[in-house]
DNA sequence: CGGGTAAATACTCATTTTGAGCATAAATCG
DNA sequence: CGATTTATGCTCAAAATGAGTATTTACCCG
């Protein structure tokens, strides 16, 4: 059920799900079991090869994501096509697949959808189990000092100045250095210099410590479709609507601000924040309130889908970061 | 040399490439004879099967593109993976696949480059030959009239009211209705939606009245994937420095701007585009100055590599439409 | 060789859009 | 009741935008 098995002598191709949802502080993957991995590398996403029955890509995505996980999908979107000698680690080098051996292809989707009932084999997880130090909302991680350690280090051991300074420009752009502050939606492109630098088991790390710094790794490729997600996900999120495909169907703007919180790692003003929702015209109030939230009753909103029609890209530009 | 036969066993993937250029007022494509195409089809992609050699999907394309078209290409990205049961003609039915059939896919690559010399059989031709509505730098292109009128009558034609309704709120979006205005990115879901009204000979429209409405026909499904990519092109162009793969070494600003209009195809105001780049400092003076452009003579410009390194998602957000 | 034309470039100005706070309201908890 | 917590309303300065006006410096033309 996995894109394990690469020997076919005709390009493999794999289908395989991000399966995106969001409790109020946490925003989850669906995973599920893979066998014949690596010691800890059990975890993985809902995927299946491609078969002639299948009457396009996407539906054999959902067909594959509702029999491993009994979950049905409604929002989707491609991803990424990845390749399978991309992704080969260095210490591999040409190995199984051969030179002019055959390629193995896996066409990876992006899914949101609301509810959480996990079934069968699979788990939600929170992302920022894959990826810790990508959660800012309560600082900046420790873990990004040990980090920027091992990265430095691998930039020192660059084999020539011209290549070091490549390795030590990538990580300020990355990871943020002196002036240029975090992008979060650099995620993929953080994930990749951590493979690259050695710093995942993905990449032959070895160690339990490297877990607790750069995070739980997955089966196979799957953190890497997984980091494409979040990447695109938080893109999206600023022009497009698309946090509401996570949002159940009445909501408080505080709640709908803890999820795009959630997602993005970063904290948001709260004032401009709900300015922002307003003036765009994204949300409109419904009669009822709820004291479910703590402190005063917050008005339940729902989202407007007729702002599709209406604005040309509506999205949440995340106004600023920092402060509750 | 194209994805054309599609009857082995396993899924066939090939690999197809938007590569585009820019002259002053033309934005380019780079085409290449496609044999055994209905009439007027023959313009294609650059594309081919992916090859047990070719070490990554990439490099398979590069291969291929060199090999077709003596072009070699400098950046690349992914754009997207067709599979081609998405693309059945409403006439034809389940089909030469036929069900259970096998699949083929297109995995398609942008790439955009400086240097526009044709070689073998290939040509540069403006991308406007293809969408010829998108080009709005001599203002509303008279052929919207039409081309609303017969989407129109599409939109009557439906089944039930609420397809209708659907179908003409769906007009309204991507056409730029009433209240919403026009919106160059929709590059994509403009053809598509003219694809599902049958309004172009690849969905089986006939005559020739239809090339002047809606563009020039391409083999295969590679008009869909052009129009995909300029979507992306006139997206990524705000966020992203990626104009100056198409720019000379030096340039003016104004040649700049020409550019960034013959992509969008739509008109800036000069003096805020400048104040734009300039504060963006995405450019910066060279010592040269050309006479070439008319009037006074202006300033050559090159591009600021660094700022990649600097600012977080350095683009050129399009400063407001109208205006020379 | 002086006027007309075409760009390029420099500034201005009113509006909007941000980023950051302050202040008040309405629940719950001890 | 007073402290705490979240929701909501409003203000204000700084920065970004949209739309012009004005000036400079070529070339072209007779």
């Amino acid at each position: 059920m996995n894109e394990a098995e690469r020997t076919a002598p005709a390009p493999q191709v794999g289908l395989a799900a991000v399966i995106l949802a969001a409790t109020l502080d946490d925003p989850r993957v669906l995973t599920v079991p893979v066998a014949g991995q690596p010691e800890g590398r059990g975890e993985g996403l809902p995927a299946g090869p491609l078969e002639p029955a299948h009457p396009t890509l996407e539906r054999g995505l959902r067909a594959w994501v509702e029999r491993q996980t009994g979950q049905s999908l409604g929002y989707v979107e491609q991803l990424y096509t990845f390749g399978d000698r991309n992704r080969r680690r260095p210490d591999e080098g040409p190995g199984a697949a051969g030179e002019g051996g055959q390629h193995a292809l896996s066409v990876a989707y992006l899914a949101l959808v609301r509810e959480a009932r996990p079934a069968a084999d699979s788990a939600w997880q929170s992302w920022y189990r894959y990826f810790p130090y990508e959660d800012r909302r309560a600082g900046r991680p420790a873990a990004l000092d040990a980090i920027g350690d091992r990265l430095d280090a691998w930039a020192e051991a660059a084999p020539d100045p011209e290549e070091r300074r490549r390795r030590s420009d990538r990580i300020g752009l990355t990871f943020g250095a002196a002036g240029s502050g975090w992008n979060e939606e650099r995620v993929l492109e953080r994930y990749e210099l951590l493979f690259e630098a050695g710093l995942v088991p993905e990449a032959g790390a070895e160690g339990e410590d490297i877990r607790g710094l750069t995070g739980q790794p997955m089966a196979l490729d799957h953190r890497r479709m997984l980091a494409t997600a979040l990447s695109r996900l938080r893109g999206k999120i600023k022009y497009r609507p698309v946090v509401f495909e996570l949002m159940p169907p009445a909501f408080t703007l505080g709640q709908l601000q803890r999820v795009v919180e959630a997602l993005s790692g970063t904290l948001l003003h709260k004032q401009n924040f709900r300015r922002l929702v307003a003036q765009q015209g994204l949300v409109e109030e419904t009669e009822a309130v709820t004291a479910e939230t703590g402190g005063r009753p917050a008005r339940l909103m729902r989202f407007r889908r007729e702002v599709l029609l209406e604005r040309p890209a509506p999205g949440l530009r995340l106004p600023s970061s920092r402060m509750g």
